[in-house]
DNA sequence: CGAGGGTGGGTGAGTGCTCACTCACCCGTC
DNA sequence: GACGGGTGAGTGAGCACTCACCCACCCTCG
C-alpha cells in the first residue's frame, strides 16, 4: 500500500456520495453533472451506473444518506428535558437548527428548480415519517411537555412558538449568507443569535 | 369590453414575462426552457432574443419584475404606525409576510441550483438596494420606531424579535406546501397564524 | 489441488436527445 | 427604404445514460 494513504481507499460507493454532496453544495444542483461527479471521485461515469439507477436516485440518497438529522436532539429533550432550564434548552435548540439550517438549507432549497425531483424527495421523506415540518412539530412537542411541566406558561401557544424560533434559524441561512462570499454576512455570530432568540421568545417584548 | 380578450393583445414583452414566470413556479427553474416559455408566450424562440440578451436577463428581469416586494408595507408602517395597536400592526405584517414568502419562496429557492445565476440575481439585487435580509431589517426598524414611542419594552432586542417574525413566515413557505399538493397542507389558515405569531411574539411564553 | 466459470465492480467509447442560441429572411409602419 | 419586431430552420455543445468488454476474486467440482 502507499504509504501517504492511511486507508487504502474509501468504497467507491461512499466516494460518489462525498463527490456529489459536495458539487451540490458549490456549483448547485443543477451542474453537479454525472461527468463531475465522476472525475471528483476518481472513478467512471458509468460506476455511477453500477451503484445508482440514475442521478435521481443518487441524489436521493445525498439528501437522505448525508444531510445531517435535527429530530434527534429534539426527541431527546421532549424524553428528559434535563436539569436545564429551559432557555438553556431553547438556547441549545436553537443553536443547533441555526447549524443544521445553514448546512442543509442551500441544497434542500436547490430541489425547487427541479420539481420532478423535489416530489420524489418529498415522498421519500413521507415514508421515513420526516420531512421539512418535522423541526417545527418536534419543538412544539417539546414546548407542550415543558407546559405539562408547568415550565411554560399554560395558555401559551406552542405551535406558533416553534414556528418563531424555527423559522428564524431557517430564515438566517436563507437571508444571510455564512461564507459571507457572496450576500451580507450575518450580523451576529451564531452562540449570540441562538441566545437572543431564546431570551425574546420567552419573554416577550411587550411594553 | 370584448366577450373572448378584454385586450386584442398584451405586448410580446410582458407575455414573455408572464409565461417565464408560470413556468418558474410550476416546473421548476432547470425546466423552463426557453421552447416552453415561447410556446406559453404564443411567439417563436428566436423572439425572446429580441427582447432579452439570453435566458440569464429574462430570469433576472422576471425576479426584479415580477415578484411582489414587501418593503413598501413596513416603510410605510415606520413612518405612521396609524391609530392601530401594534398587536394589529405585526398581524397584518405577518399576514403580507406568509402571503409574500408563499409566493416567491419557490421561485427564490430554486436559484440556489444554479449557483452562477444566484451571485447575478443577488448582485442585482445589492445595486438596487435590497434582498432577502430587508424584510427582517425593515420589521426591525418598524419595532425600533414603536420601541422609541414607548409601545414595546425599551429593554427587547428588536433584532431577535424581526428574525422571529419573518422566520416564521418564511419558513411555513418552505416546509408546508400552501396548495397541499405534494408536502403537508399548513395545519392553519394564513390569518390564524398570523394572530398566533404576533401574539405569542408580543406576550412571550414563560410561565 | 487446480481448472472452470459465475459474479461484482470497473472501464472507454459511444449515442441520442435536449438545450440555449443564431441566422437569413420577412413584413408592416413611419 | 430603413427599421423594429417577428419567424422557421438550423447548430454545436453538453447532458444522462448505455454497451461491450475487462479483470480479480471466490466457489465448485473432477
Amino acid at each position: 500500500m502507499s504509504p501517504s494513504r492511511p486507508q487504502p481507499q474509501k468504497p467507491t460507493r461512499e466516494r460518489i456520495l462525498d463527490a456529489a454532496h459536495e458539487l451540490m453544495r458549490t456549483l448547485g444542483l443543477s451542474r453537479a453533472t454525472t461527468k463531475e461527479i465522476a472525475r471528483l471521485a476518481g472513478c467512471s461515469e458509468a460506476a455511477l451506473y453500477k451503484h445508482f439507477a440514475g442521478k435521481e436516485d443518487l441524489f436521493v440518497a445525498v439528501l437522505s444518506e448525508r444531510l445531517p438529522r435535527l429530530t434527534p436532539l429534539l426527541h431527546r429533550l421532549v424524553l428528559d428535558p434535563g436539569g436545564r432550564t429551559v432557555e438553556q434548552n431553547l438556547t441549545e435548540i436553537a443553536r443547533q437548527a441555526t447549524l443544521f439550517y445553514a448546512e442543509s438549507f442551500p441544497i434542500a432549497a436547490s430541489l425547487y428548480a427541479e420539481a420532478k425531483l423535489k416530489s420524489r424527495h418529498d415522498a421519500a421523506m413521507r415514508e421515513l415519517g420526516t420531512g421539512p415540518h418535522m423541526p417545527i412539530e418536534g419543538l412544539d412537542s417539546y414546548l407542550r411537555a415543558e407546559q405539562s411541566a408547568g415550565r411554560i406558561a399554560a395558555t401559551a401557544d406552542t405551535f406558533a412558538a416553534a414556528s418563531l424560533l424555527m423559522g428564524a434559524c431557517a430564515q438566517r441561512a436563507f437571508a444571510y449568507d455564512p461564507a459571507g462570499t457572496v450576500g451580507a454576512p450575518p450580523p451576529q455570530d451564531v452562540d449570540d443569535f441562538a441566545a437572543a432568540l431564546a431570551a425574546t421568545l420567552l419573554a416577550g417584548i411587550s411594553g
